[in-house]
Parts: structure tokens; sequence; C-alpha cells
DNA sequence: TATTGTTATACTCTATAACTATA
DNA sequence: TATAGTTATAGAGTATAACAATA
């Protein structure tokens, strides 16, 4: 495995020469959303993911992941009700909670995001030589297993 | 270089073993706005690195380079200006377009960023093992010639 | 009283459409 | 007339603060 042009030793040098790339990487992550139908804004994809992930979400627990207020969550979730892809469910452990959960539009809106992620990562892929792609793929692996190490527990920025 | 768990051959099973590293590299990436002083939003941010790789830069091509209407890059300017970001300019070629070019204060935003970006990025990195490190660099590399080939000029989503 | 959510208000970001000024 | 920008209007997303309902 040869040496990366520009990367020096020391890890800053190294992300400085990594910066371009990961800012193309980031903005194939990103334009997914753009592109499936019907059309939703980042945000509301945001709340579909972490309403999606967890189990038994109300709207403090999905604010918190999201890293935004609880009116602002509120607000949200009008919204994805009125489109129809959640739906606030009354649990019967308490009340005065709510308990979000994805219809199947908000699921097939989720799954479509992701496979037009995939498709567009894998097309990349593709044209790459057999060499750089596996080094990619060993690299992200080990990235983000350190990742998971270092990374204290953050609001989903990632979409 | 081993084979990652999980990686079948197929570049869109490669993709998928891939999201989840890319997910988080995507989330350090976008993460960075909020870690500046004066705090600016995404979208403002988006425009100041916009205009500072660009020369003669108007509204229209800023516009078209972040993927908005016009009418939103000027209100966008309108308040870069007021903050002391960024200034609308006269060209003595044509009068009826705007020069917009960083201020100081601009720039200094655009380099904050790019710094808090490289150290976080060099933290992870750093925890990383050197061939696992190595994998990464030389992937993205191979990663960036890919996508400049393949990939459409589009809007800059990546920030 | 403490917790969970919703609503009121105000601001940023967004697009379409109407407008002004220049070429 | 065509092009470059600005402004009016309307809607989404955001936070703080005030409110209602439940525990």
């Amino acid at each position: 495995m040869g040496r990366v042009q520009g990367a020096g030793d020391r890890p800053e040098d190294e992300a400085q020469a990594a910066a371009e790339a990961v800012s193309a990487l980031a903005a194939l992550w990103a334009r997914a959303p753009q592109a499936v139908t019907p059309r939703v804004s980042a945000h509301q994809l945001r709340a579909l993911h972490a309403v999606g992930r967890g189990h038994e979400v109300n709207l403090t627990r999905l604010a918190e992941q999201m890293g935004v207020s609880l009116s602002t969550a509120s607000r949200l979730c009008d919204r994805l009700e009125a489109a129809g892809f959640l739906e606030r469910g009354v649990p019967p452990s308490s009340r005065r909670e709510v308990c979000l959960t994805l219809t199947d539009g908000g699921r097939r809106l989720v799954a479509q995001v992701a496979e037009c992620r995939r498709r567009h990562l894998a097309a990349v892929l593709e044209s790459m030589p057999a060499e750089g792609r596996a080094a990619l793929l060993n690299g992200l692996h080990a990235f983000h297993a350190a990742w998971t190490v270092t990374c204290p527990p953050r609001p989903e920025d990632g979409t």
C-alpha cells in the first residue's frame, strides 16, 4: 500500500490531506434526501430516522436525539403526521407521553433514502480500482470502530 | 490487508457495509459549524464557503452553486453582510451585478470551521491503528479521484 | 411539585411572483 | 426585451417562554 500524496506523518497533516475527499463523501450522503419522492426536508428525514431507529420514542427523546428543542420536535411531528409519515400514539403506561411510530409510508421513505445513498456510493466504488476500494472499505471500518470508542454520545447530526 | 467483515464482493454489498461508517464521517463533518464562534447557521456557512472559493462571485452564481433560489441567496447575503462576514461590491464591468467578497471576519470564520473539522478528524485518526489509518487515507484518496471523474457538477451540498 | 407536550411569539431560511435598474 | 437584484408574501424550521394536562 503506497503513500498518499501530500499526507505527512502527523494526524493533523493527514486530516488536511483527507479533507476534500471527506467533503465529497459528506456531499454524497447529504444529497440523498433531495432525490426521494415525496421530497421531504433534511430535518424531517432526520426525525423519521430517529423515530424509526428507536423503540418507544416520545417527543422528549426525539428532541434530545435530534439536538433540537421540544417545541421544534413537536412542530416537526405535526407536519410529518399531517403528511402521513408518522403517528402519535398514547402508550398505556403514561397518558401524558406520546409514542411516536412510523407509518408504512414513513418506513418506505427512510428505506428510499438509504437505498439512494447505497446506490450512489456503489456507483463510485465501482469506478474505483479494486485496491483503492478495498483500502477504503477497510479504512472506513477501522474509522467506525475508533469513532464509536472515542466519540461521546451526541445528537445524531448525520441524518 | 484483510477483508472487511460483512462486505461482499458486489459494490452494493460493500456500500451497505460502509454505510454506518460513512454516516459517522458525515456527522463529524456536519458538526463543525456548531462549534465556531460567532455561531452561524449551516446555510450561512455554505454561502461563505461558496463566496470564498470562487473569484468574482455574483448573486446568481452563488445561488446556482448553493442550489437555492436567487431571492434566498439575496436574503442570506443581507444577513451575512449585516453580520460583517461578507461585502457586496459593484464591479466596474457591470453596474447591475454585485461582486461578493468575504471580509476578514468571514475568512476567519471559514478557517475556524476547517480547523475544527481537521482537529476532530485528526483525533479519531490518532486513535486508529496505523494500518487502518493508512488504509483510510489511501482509500479516501482513491475515492476522491473516482468521485471527481464520475460526479457531475452539482450544487455544493457538502457545506 | 415535577414531567410531558402544546401553543404564542419571533427569527432564519426557503420559493414564487412582482418589482426596479441596467444592458 | 433580456438580465441582475431586491422585495412582498407565504410557509417550514428554530428557540424561548407561557400554558395545559398528567403523575
